[in-house]
DNA sequence: TATAAACATTTACGCTTGTCAATATTTATA
DNA sequence: TATAAATATTGACAAGCGTAAATGTTTATA
């Protein structure tokens, strides 16, 4: 999987409105599942399959306790999204453009 | 549309790693379709239809000149996408997990 | 041990979207 | 005006994915 195809995969996982949602109940403390459903319109299957999306996108982490599963925001991948949103959209040295010859007539 | 609506199509925009790569090739300068095209495995059609998606998403902008098109990166809505998501992901005031009673037992 | 609560998994369905061939449109130029 | 280059559009198809009902699994407790 080359580096665009690993960056897409945070962005599919980000590209759903509710599991964007989700990340927002979730921004200020850890939530079990039960308590997210609670403001969310979808069925608890639905639910654990976004969270599942969330985990595997290293976005969120979980701790079990008893029959409750706490959900948490990963602030260290949100740190490196960011950090891979500025490396591919920035001017750099060896970037992949300067392989093209751009002699396309210009303005 | 609501606010998470309106995010997730610029994320939307953004799972394409045909798209990533588009935006990497421009990073450093505008450059026009047909030079863009060069650096990709995909037909003309194609990438035709991938500059509307980030013409609309507005993370890319265009000018015409001639027989070409020059399209270049949207600095200016890069550094909203940044703002968005920490606005999304930030612990802050009123949130909305606040409005969700917290009483699940916790550990 | 039986029951209930919390969460995951399986299965099926429908919608969205990426893809390309074919064609259309626009502009420069011979 | 005829041709070629650059780009957009249309149409059709296949793959991916969000959704929920039904069911399974785990854990606490009566």
């Amino acid at each position: 999987m080359n580096k665009y195809e690993e960056l897409s995969k945070i962005f599919k996982t980000l590209c759903e409105p509710i599991r964007l949602q989700i990340l927002d109940i979730l921004s200020c403390d850890e939530m079990c599942a039960c308590k997210i459903l609670e403001g969310l319109l979808i069925s608890q299957s639905t639910l654990s399959h976004h969270m599942k999306v969330l985990i595997n996108s290293g976005l969120v982490t979980s701790r079990k306790d008893a029959t409750w599963i706490y959900y948490s925001i990963n602030r260290e991948n949100i740190e490196k999204l960011h950090v891979s949103i500025e490396e591919l959209t920035s001017q750099k040295d060896n970037c992949i453009c300067q392989k093209t010859d751009n002699n396309c007539k210009k303005a």
